[in-house]
DNA sequence: CCGGAGTCTGAGCGGGCGCTTAGACCGGTG
DNA sequence: CACCGGTCTAAGCGCCCGCTCAGACTCCGG
């Protein structure tokens, strides 16, 4: 169990699942982003996850309906915490450079550093029921919008030189996400270096001048 | 069953599977390729595979030993493939730049065409067991390589400017593998548009001269 | 001190899983 | 024609899954 996957550069997070009570669900929660990071959400069992939170099988159902309102839980909570970071970026202040040089970086730092939850929210939305993916999806348009929004206005201000906004975007996008399924705490680099590396990539993708 | 699954450029592709005979062998590994992109390895069950297949389940043990005999032929045949491709884009005529945007282009395009295949082979490894999963990350390894080939030739001969090579070439190759997980037939996009795209980015992302 | 709500466990249910087996069929060879 | 290896199916084995339930323990207001 991972509980000091934090960043080190300080002040991006308190602690990720306070919002969560009792502190049995919690453990039953941190658990199951655990296993579900390792083995995938249908590899994994419910003896699995109250196992590693050290409980019977059968205490997992006090605290949720069943596995997936786990799985349902986690991924809200991920995706609102993945949109805060980024209207944060986006609505700050500076050019549109700035922005979106901040936007990747601490998309990518959080992606890298929380990379356990970040594997779990962004490559097990399948296994979401219905009305879970419909409340998600529309959680992942927000934070869509938020890049976009960045790129529009420097394109605008003459900053970017983007022949497609909306490829560009997910383009983007894409290259932040992918950052949690190959991420490797033991790895070259730490997620601060690779929240750098990106930030500066993307510059680049964009055209910005330099 | 995607049987027409193709790019429609021309000449990339003749048949998928036709390596994989008999026949009946050949049917059972397509409809696993669909099955275990639409669900995962894990919760796709041996009866789906053999319904699509029109068989019945008994008759996958002819063929394969396991499920899991069946996931690692895919992981094989698909990263060959990919190596395949990427080898002929790096080995090619022409400047670093025309070669690199060859190498994401054709990529890109194979992971959007054949995203159903690329779906498994990118994102199933850890399904795998040891035996196999060794062979597959030697596979890995020598695709990375390729890429790495062209950009560090791009910066020896002043065509590129990349401070850190290890680091660009994964993100290229991220930026590529991510398009399995997105792309989707009735998209906005083509497979050769977004590999024309994409080749665009990728040449910004290195600080090609244009 | 009682009683009830909240939390937890041990035992176990119905069901679907990966895989096996016995035997039927079928085309080709002596 | 008999026979045989290759291919297939119907039936089903043993196992483990998600989940349930009866009962025990703990805490707390009256």
């Amino acid at each position: 169990m991972s509980t000091a996957e934090e960043t080190t550069s300080g002040g991006e997070q308190q602690q990720p699942w306070a919002e969560v009570t009792p502190e049995a669900a919690r453990r039953l929660l941190v658990a199951a982003v655990d296993a579900f990071a390792e083995r995938g959400y249908h590899a994994t069992t419910t003896r699995d996850i109250a196992g590693r939170a050290g409980m019977s099988p059968a205490a997992l159902y006090i605290h949720y309906k069943t596995k997936e309102e786990l799985l349902a839980r986690i991924s809200r909570i991920g995706h609102e915490k993945a949109l805060a970071i980024l209207r944060t970026a986006a609505e700050g202040e500076g050019t549109a450079a700035e922005r979106l040089a901040g936007a990747v970086g601490s998309f990518v730092r959080w992606h890298a550093a929380q990379h356990t939850t970040a594997r779990v929210v962004q490559y097990e939305l399948e296994a979401l029921g219905e009305d879970s993916r419909d409340e998600i999806v529309a959680l992942r348009k927000q934070v869509d919008a938020q890049v976009r929004r960045i790129i529009q206005e420097g394109v605008a201000a003459g900053e970017f030189d983007v022949p497609d906004v909306q490829g560009a975007t997910l383009a983007i996008m894409s290259l932040c996400i992918d950052v949690a399924r190959w991420f490797r705490v033991d790895g070259r680099w730490t997620p601060d270096e690779v929240g750098a590396l990106y930030a500066d990539l993307v510059l680049n993708m964009v055209g910005a001048k330099r």
